[in-house]
DNA sequence: CAAATACACTGGGATTCAAA
DNA sequence: TTTGAATCCCAGTGTATTTG
């Protein structure tokens, strides 16, 4: 169904003729999905694991994580956790192919993909079989358990579409809520191929508004009653505030005191203060990104989204946060919009190039803590033995 | 009844990207 | 370059159903 046409000129989305092309369009991806889980089942007899399963994937849960890392228990080899890399990707993109040719289906993943057990809830139906051997078929050669192996599958083949929403999208969701507000985040899912959780975050928004944000510029006496309140407040000396992690509660203390809301002064504190205050030592920011471009080229990253940006942490001196180092390398990266799928070493090319021809080199500013009060430590220019950068 | 497992929903940090 | 809004997505929680 042709949205964009059916939409174009489209002003009232409370023309019930509307809603009867979506429910039209759901029962056809209601059908493909289950005829296609028909066509599974009918082989089902001649689904066999025959090959080597590590202990983790002999769990039979899909949808929820049952099984944990036993970091104790030496004998029992671990999965993998964090996000998926482009090298298990690609293995699941092989072992569907496998699949197809050896059982001889369509290629139709994101039909299993998106279907859901609405009908009979017995796990043991030949449904759920068919689910449990295709996650178990896909899960070949990964170190990942059964769930963690089906919640991807789900999330990279069942919802598929990411990025703003776009106009038409827009009038969709409005449509869906208007007519059926109880199944809208279901429908909408499945109709725009999109991940739930985004819309369930607009439909919180379309009942709760857009939270108000207050501008704040930060200075160094605002920096300074923000730790004094931050020490007060999580009971901690200077010293103790390094990388610690403060329960919400403090955040909502300090969200009262600062009359800002916490998740900014979060991103402030980790981002910028807790670099200024932690890191000792007299940085030029350029040399920082040579250094992870360093870093990443004797990686085994292949794609940018295969950096684990804390693990960087551990080459850099005491006071670094990783969500500092994203955003000291990432903000080179803005107007290039290919990054994600280039190989890992173009992109570093691309930095490098970038570093390189540009004038400016600026210092990260540092403070210290004295007497209650931030002050700005000034670093001479060309005095040597500062920088320990490598 | 407890255990296992399904779907629906939520919290919140991480990431992306366009606009300031 | 920086910022902020939007989105992504891991890791949970709540509740219903089925099995043993």
């Amino acid at each position: 169904m042709d949205w964009n046409e059916i939409l174009s000129d489209v002003e009232d989305i409370n023309d019930p003729t509307l809603y009867e092309k979506v429910l039209i369009a759901l029962d056809d991806i209601y059908c493909e999905d289950e005829d296609f889980m028909q066509l599974l089942i009918s082989k089902l007899d001649t689904m066999h694991v025959t090959w080597d399963q590590p202990w983790y994937q002999t769990s039979l849960c899909l949808t929820r994580c049952t099984v944990t890392n036993y970091e104790d228990n030496e004998k029992l080899e671990k999965f993998r956790t964090t996000h998926f890399t482009n090298q298990e990707c690609e293995q699941i993109k092989e072992n569907w192919a496998n699949f197809i040719t050896e059982y001889d289906v369509p290629d139709m993943l994101q039909s299993f993909a998106r279907w859901k057990n609405r009908d009979c809830k017995n796990p043991s139906s030949p449904h759920e079989q068919v689910r449990r051997f295709v996650t178990a078929y896909l899960a070949q050669g990964l170190e990942r358990n059964m769930h963690q192996v089906y919640q991807y599958v789900v999330k990279h083949f069942g919802t598929p579409v990411k990025g703003n929403y776009s106009d038409v999208e827009k009038k969709l969701f409005n449509i869906c809520f208007y007519f059926n507000e109880k199944d809208a985040v279901k429908n909408l899912s499945l109709l725009l191929g999109r991940n739930p959780r985004g819309i369930y975050k607009q439909l919180h928004q379309v009942h709760e508004g857009k939270p108000e944000r207050k501008k704040l510029k930060w200075t160094l006496p605002l920096a300074t009653k923000f730790l004094n309140l931050l020490m007060e407040h999580s009971q901690c000396s200077l010293e103790e505030l390094k990388y610690k992690k403060f329960d919400k509660s403090v955040w909502l203390k300090l969200e009262s005191d600062m009359d800002q809301q916490y998740q900014y002064l979060q991103k402030s504190w980790y981002n910028a203060l807790h670099v200024q205050i932690f890191v000792k030592q007299d940085v030029k920011i350029n040399r920082l990104r040579k250094k992870i471009i360093r870093i990443l080229r004797d990686s085994p990253y292949e794609v940018w989204r295969d950096i684990c940006w804390k693990d960087l942490t551990e080459h850099f001196p005491d006071g670094f946060t990783h969500t500092f180092l994203y955003k000291n390398f990432t903000c080179l990266l803005v107007g290039k919009t290919d990054y994600l799928k280039q190989p890992l070493p173009k992109v570093l090319d691309y930095i490098l190039h970038k570093i390189n021809t540009r004038r400016k080199n600026k210092r990260l500013r540092t403070l210290t803590y004295e007497n209650g009060n931030l002050e700005l430590i000034s670093y001479k220019k060309n005095t040597k033995n500062q920088s320990k950068e490598e």
